[in-house]
DNA sequence: GTGTTTTAATACTCTTCTATCTTAATTATC
DNA sequence: GATAATTAAGATAGAAGAGTATTAAAACAC
């Protein structure tokens, strides 16, 4: 459903606003303490400073953090921004220009789905996780 | 979220159960109808074949029929065969073991998605959804 | 039985996702 | 300024999904 990038992603994400100790967090630690391949983490991080998401800071001490409170950050903002938009739009038989006008036969059913994945997406907040993790100690 | 293996299986099947003039139907026709490459359509209607979903028969006049009528066929069968199965059952961060016991900080809503999903998946038979394309003509 | 239609099986290519490696570029600290 | 820490960027390699091509095997028709 989502790719190995967007959870990572959004692990990495939760990981920082567990932890609310220190400002920035180097990437080298998220990768360590979640598995995750230092490049490979890094480069899906870069799409979230991108988006003005996170900031980075280079050298000693630096790291990144979020630039906004994790508060205001949804998971479908992640997933938008590391998977690309319209995940949350697409025919479940891929067909194009399925709609309401030219329905394919899943269509129906598919859009509660939908509507229900999307809306989930959409009102999770990062904080909303990060303190599971924390108060509940759930995984990560 | 399905592969396009697993969605232009279930395309073919409910072409098949659309047209109830023939017994059997070659994969070229399948094919061409509904511009899936032959021989990838080929391969992923084997796996329907060998788990007695379809049966197939070679030489003129041949090509793959129902071995149990469409209305005791479920889409979800169909997802099992093609894409394997466990698809409904995965963590939505894919982490190993995730579960009641030791849950993810998404578990809990996810649970709710996967149960509808795969409840909406094994309640829809093939027979279903070819009605609807043929009786009120949606596209396939 | 020869030829044609059709699925079966295998091997190969192409693309995309995943991951790694290397080399910058930037910043803090001493 | 030199050094170390840290992200940025690009190039490369591996894996899996998607698709193509080839050949074999079966069944029917004549």
């Amino acid at each position: 459903m989502l790719s190995n990038a967007t959870v990572y992603g959004i692990r990495a994400v939760i990981y920082i606003a567990a932890k609310k100790d220190r400002k920035y967090v180097p990437i080298s630690e998220i990768s360590e303490k979640l598995k995750i391949s230092f490049h490979f983490l890094t480069k899906i991080l870069q799409k979230l400073t991108q988006r003005n998401i996170l900031i980075s800071n280079r050298g000693p001490q630096g790291g990144i953090a979020f630039n906004r409170p994790p508060d205001k950050i949804y998971i479908a903002e992640l997933v938008d921004a590391i998977e690309g938009a319209d995940l949350f739009d697409r025919c479940v038989l891929g067909l194009p220009g399925c709609g309401v006008e030219t329905p394919c036969p899943m269509h129906d059913q598919w859009t509660i789905v939908k509507v229900q994945i999307k809306s989930q997406f959409e009102k999770t907040t990062v904080s909303e996780l990060a303190k599971k993790v924390s108060e509940r100690n759930e995984r990560l």
